[in-house]
DNA sequence: AATACTTCTGTGAACGTGCACAGTAAAGCT
DNA sequence: AGCTTTACTGTGCACGTTCACAGAAGTATT
């Protein structure tokens, strides 16, 4: 059988398509008898609006697309996209719009998006954790509004965004071991090439100064195994640490697994403190001080953005959003 | 500047619409010259296809929907979906669908997504995480082509899925327990309306017969908290637990801080056997000795399935893929 | 030489919708 | 009474594609 469609529907109702199209795109002008009418013949014949000839006329696909731009081993480790993908699709659904998702890891997977969005098949562009430098960037120039949770490294100004202010967080975290008395702060950061890879670092250099040296600084790519061994390195090279910032949680995790090996109690002997207050941070032993990033939050804004612009804005802010320590036993 | 249509490219390729159709959908029938003319007026138009006007006529979306049926606090603890989502994406992106997120945790949930699929809005949908009994489900039986990834309990013959061998895994571990000579072997299971919480114990009572007192059986909803809370509960039903089969890592992490709490060591005073070799399995401490499921695979199969129902295979069977146990420290 | 087949091409119709426009009837105003 | 305004309704066209069909040109078969 086959679905009904607008014609059906007036027909049913007594009326002319014109009049069911009105009442369907919130016109005004649709006498309360039509309305009422039409309203029952909706619900008898269970019609539903076919989105590809709407497409067709008004240009709009109803559809945004996330585009995930991380290498493909290591998507998702980050909890971060779940809340992302969660918000988005309640947000987009408000406004009767779906979310397609696409990854961006490789050329190939790029191409595809450039010639999706391009072909214009989605209203809207949200980028999420795309390098400094993707190629994909300059393609979107032109096309529907795109946003990004998190800056882009050298589009700031291009690409409006929500992101923690990650700086604030890392001055937090470092504080806290200042405030606890630790003489010998380390670091291990994220990949210098992210917002939170750089920021984090600032932050944690705008507190100690000169003493951030180079020695106590490794870096990370986000992954657990990295923080592991980013963490035997910096004992290698400064066995008298007393605290160890670590970027990630994850990171974190994987440092306190070295930290053990090496026999080192924490906190006693050596402070951890975390970033991102994940999921990992509470089943970790011992449970992670970390900094908590208001993910929902940073999901909501990103979106906001984004469907303002949908709307017509021309421009629109970036939004930061601030941090909060969270003590648990590591430090 | 407008996009080119397929007018556009058939003008300057010289040719009509037709035959630029027919090149585009893989036809036979278009001769070497007009071939090359095309491909060039394609690349220098920059002309991709639109969907909307394509699906209008063909009756098809050229995307799936993947529904999360999860109540939307706990939705996305589980890493399982980041994976089903990698390989969802990986597998469309080759035949050039996309794929569309829809939540369904509430009625209104539910609700949308019945009229996106009836509205005839996507050519396949794939289930995760569907509860029995989700009303969603009669509202599915009509229209395209849905599987599951993992069991839907009460529709097994109605829904195609895959999954891993739950019963096999639950073996698995309760044998190895055997083998270590724990006498006292507890088990937290999951929900008992998900295939995991339900064939895990089974697998638990085929090893140990009568020996799986309703003593020894405490019940979990998969989250960290949950573990937590059911393993102090065993303990005081049974201080003399000598090892604790976990249905999930994540409850095992909780089961794990329980333990500390009450002062037994693991694994000398219990051992401790979680489910799914997810990430968390490495983070604890100790790590954990778990059943690793083939999520990848499964993602696959399922993914496999869908595809073969959409290309019209008239019905398929479901699959099931073995578990391995991954020996770490936790027993 | 006539016929049939193969390979290729162009054309018109249809898919279901929104929108501009024309039109109607009633109400309000001068 | 005539004119303008308001509230509402119906109609034709366009959106960009695929598909069925008709037909042309060349080749093989009788």
């Amino acid at each position: 059988m086959k679905r009904p469609t607008i014609h059906d529907v007036a027909a049913a109702a007594g009326v002319s398509r014109g009049t069911v199209s009105r009442l369907l795109n919130g016109d005004k002008y649709v006498s309360p008898a039509a309305r009422v009418a039409i309203e029952r013949a909706i619900s008898e014949t269970g019609y539903v609006v076919n989105r590809a000839a709407r497409s067709l006329v008004t240009q709009r696909t109803g559809s945004v697309v996330m585009v995930l731009s991380e290498p493909h081993e290591k998507l998702f480790e980050d909890p971060n996209y779940s809340t992302m993908i969660r918000v988005a699709i309640r947000m987009l659904a408000e406004r009767d719009l779906s979310l397609v998702m696409m990854l961006a890891g490789d050329e190939s997977d790029r191409e595809r998006v450039v010639r999706y969005v391009r072909g214009g098949h989605a209203d809207g562009v949200l980028l999420v954790s795309t390098h400094a430098g993707d190629p994909l960037l300059d393609a979107l120039h032109t096309g529907p509004p795109a946003v990004s949770c998190g800056a882009v490294i050298g589009r700031e100004t291009v690409i409006p965004y929500a992101a923690a202010d990650d700086r604030l967080g890392a001055r937090q975290m470092t504080e806290y071991f200042v405030s606890l008395g630790r003489r010998r702060i380390a670091m291990i950061t994220g990949p210098m090439d992210t917002p939170g890879g750089i920021q984090r670092l600032e932050g944690f250099a705008d507190v100690l100064g000169r003493k951030a040296t180079s020695k106590l600084i490794a870096h990370g790519d986000w992954t657990q195994a990295s923080g592991e061994r980013a963490m035997t390195e910096l004992l290698e090279r400064a066995p008298d640490i007393d605290a160890v910032f670590v970027a990630s949680d994850l990171m974190a995790a994987g440092a306190l697994a070295a930290l053990r090996a090496a026999g080192r109690r924490v906190p006693e002997d050596v402070a951890v403190g975390g970033f991102d207050d994940s999921s990992v941070a509470i089943s970790t032993h011992p449970p992670l001080t970390t900094i908590r990033q208001p993910l929902a939050e940073m999901a909501q804004e990103t979106m906001r953005l984004l469907l303002a612009l949908i709307d017509g804005a021309g421009h629109v802010d970036p939004v930061i959003l601030p941090t909060e320590l969270v003590i648990r036993e590591s430090a």
